[in-house]
DNA sequence: CCGGTTATTTCACAACGTCAACCAATACTT
DNA sequence: AAGTATTGGTTGACGTTGTGAAATAACCGG
């Protein structure tokens, strides 16, 4: 009997848990590099073919092979060449914004907000509709309209069009599609990508709201310079996400960068989670306002208020804003400390009013922080027109669905 | 004039932030199979060419042809066969422990331990000793003796010794091989490894001391089994490492996994570090005996003495703990609500009292945790043997130093 | 038009992993 | 004892992919 046991876990053999092993690397060596060079010639704007050699490491005559299918595919066009020094002169390469859009929709409580987006992240069109019924029969009703308003005022062909990015708070597990938890919504566990993608006939991916920002970074804002970096977001509540050596962190399952309910005043307000002292519940906006209606002793619902007050020179409405940034470097130092990134970016709604507490946040931060981990840390504010959400979660869907089509691309097709 | 600013940019390429581009990949893809072959089989015990090839993703073939010069270079060995069920039996291949040793060594204060080990981990001698001179060439000094009375009493050929790895706390940035900065010994940017590897004529690398755990966890323990875990130590101070797919997490400058200072209580005792409430001011043997003294109103110095107490049924000693516990849960609950880990482990002196606050711990942890983050985290517990941290230095040798032979092997060898 | 200079392309080649066929070593069957 | 089934390991031709060196292209300045 022993004897048969020795091949026990032969055919068991499990790979290490959360990681794809070579075998399901679907892609060889080849896709990766087809998909670095495409975002260098996105990201680091018109490239000449040495220079895209340069940055990916790739040989020139490499490049040379590699973006010839890109071409011919139409994901890249030269320009027209440009000479002005001795030599002949680059050709720049540019990636061909308008053979690929997405539509991209950020999802709220009550209310959604499209956009359609090409391969640059220009926003073609957009749209802000409230809908009734949080269901996700009734979101996929209300996408179902806003797609149709969206692709009615900026026309694009179906061909171009990759598919839908849908972002939303909550604890989404992308991969699989699935909105694990949404608290907005009171949803748990809905394959939402399944449901819109079954009726809309598109391509459909879904990803935290705060995620589909940080990929939207990456391409196409500040982030582009950076190999890692975080993302914070502050407004109705306090959002993360972290990209880490050029790849999105989702940890096991897609829950990482939950940063709002990090405890930094134990006998702070109570959070609407229940606990007390919620980085969420001393700097959302409600909770300024809260804070300065408690301080001020009148009732004060709008943080618009707050603002004007503070901007007014109120003290009572200026310290809730300081009281905010004090929390918000004590929590921002932990993530620095612990994670030591080279760049933060700072965004959200409530940036807006970043002048009232930067320089309280700046002054905790440099405090809390350990060695060099703040100085080391380039810290970016931007602000967050409303759309830009929407076209965060359009990058999402480019980004996934470009990547896919260019791992399919193969050379042998000038017929 | 417009027309030279074209190619102002272009000899000024540089690279992503903190990005290894792939030009200075110094390994092609075959490297990376071989170091994932070598860490197949030292992790997963004995295996055949077979199940490493189902392990690693490779094809059969493949693992034949890479297998054979790193059996031919004394990398593996074959084990005797051994047969049971029908078929050709299959060639147990192991990691030769034999083959390679290393000297780790964990500096302190004023005390070093060092250890050897082999390519199993598995330590041969250890010794501990104290000296005075904590200036560079006073360390230097003391690893010199150390070394040779480690391999006096466990003779090692010089051939096959990789090196001295060396671990100490603070920030350290490992690729660089310098101190940054260390608070016992008072050190600044002081360049250890070329120091010690000077006076040694040997390879050196230091790591941070939390990190060198981390390595060893992953070759030799519980995270062989995980792409990705946290790493908490408790004890003197507390430490904390990550290693996320894979890879051990650094940040920019080398000070990630700062930990201890994160802020649990707002109006908590007063940290060494000046600031109120830091997670080490709660939970450190020295803060626990604090702790207990104050509560008790009775000088207690030394935290073995709480503990004694604590399981003779003293409140006072006990609260002390449960205390330490809730904060540490709170802070470990902040590190997997914005990682989101798979696993957890808890470490260091300090866990050898875990009984007395594990409990509190883990409760805090579950209230705090976000959505599923603490359920999706396994947590282990590991008591710390006094020579587990240098044997940690040492594997940070042994993978630095095997992982850099392997890449340099061929296989046209056998002439 | 002639070098000088730099970008891009071509092409033979080397490195590497894989497929499919083959060989090896065992258990089980008759 | 020989044959069959079964599984592990090896071999060699092959396709893919990236590269170096040489060739070519496209611009300058004279």
């Amino acid at each position: 009997m022993p004897k048969m046991v020795r091949r026990a876990g032969s055919d068991a053999l499990t790979r290490r848990a959360g990681h794809e092993s070579a075998a399901d690397r679907s892609g060889s060596s080849r896709d990766h590099h087809i998909g670095a060079l495409f975002e260098a010639v996105l990201t680091r704007g018109p490239l000449s073919r040495r220079d895209a050699a340069r940055i990916t490491g790739l040989s020139a005559a490499s490049v040379t092979k590699l973006v010839r299918p890109m071409i011919e595919h139409g994901y890249l066009v030269e320009n027209t060449r440009e000479a002005g020094v001795p030599g002949r002169p680059q050709i720049p390469l540019q990636v061909d914004a308008a053979r690929h859009y997405a539509i991209g929709i950020k999802l709220m409580d009550g209310e959604i907000v499209g956009v359609v987006a090409d391969l640059h992240g220009e926003v073609q069109s957009s749209h802000r509709m409230r809908y009734p019924d949080t269901s996700p029969t009734g979101v996929a009703d209300a996408i179902e309209a806003m797609t149709a308003t969206l692709l009615e005022r900026s026309p694009v062909e179906r061909e171009r069009l990759l598919g839908i990015g849908i972002g939303l708070g909550g604890h989404i597990n992308g991969a699989a599609g699935v909105v694990v938890e949404s608290p907005f919504m009171d949803w748990h566990n809905v394959p939402l990508q399944d449901v819109i993608a079954q009726r809309m006939q598109l391509p459909v991916v879904i990803e935290n709201d705060v995620n589909t920002l940080a990929l939207a970074e990456q391409w196409f804002g500040a982030g582009s310079a950076f190999n890692s970096f975080a993302l914070v977001t502050i407004g109705a509540g306090v959002g993360c996400a972290l990209v880490l050596d050029g790849k999105l962190w989702r940890g096991v399952s897609g829950a990482a960068g939950e940063f709002g309910h990090m405890i930094v005043d134990s006998n702070g307000p109570v959070c609407h989670c229940g606990k007390r002292g919620c980085l969420e519940a001393v700097v959302s906006d409600s909770a300024i306002a809260a804070a300065m209606s408690h301080s001020a002793g009148r009732k004060i619902s709008k943080v618009s208020q707050v603002v004007a007050e503070a901007h007014a020179g109120d003290e009572d409405a200026q310290r809730a804003f300081t009281q905010a940034g004090v929390a918000l470097g004590r929590a921002i130092a932990a993530l620095l400390n612990l994670l030591n990134p080279p760049l933060l970016i700072l965004s959200g709604e409530g940036i807006a009013a970043s002048d009232l507490f930067i320089d309280a946040l700046h002054a905790e931060l440099k405090h809390d922080s350990f060695s060099s981990t703040a100085a080391d840390c380039r810290v970016i504010v931007r602000p967050l027109p409303d759309e830009v959400w929407a076209r965060g979660a359009a990058a999402t869907m480019l980004r996934h669905g470009v990547m896919h089509s260019l791992s399919r691309l193969t050379d042998q097709v000038s017929a």
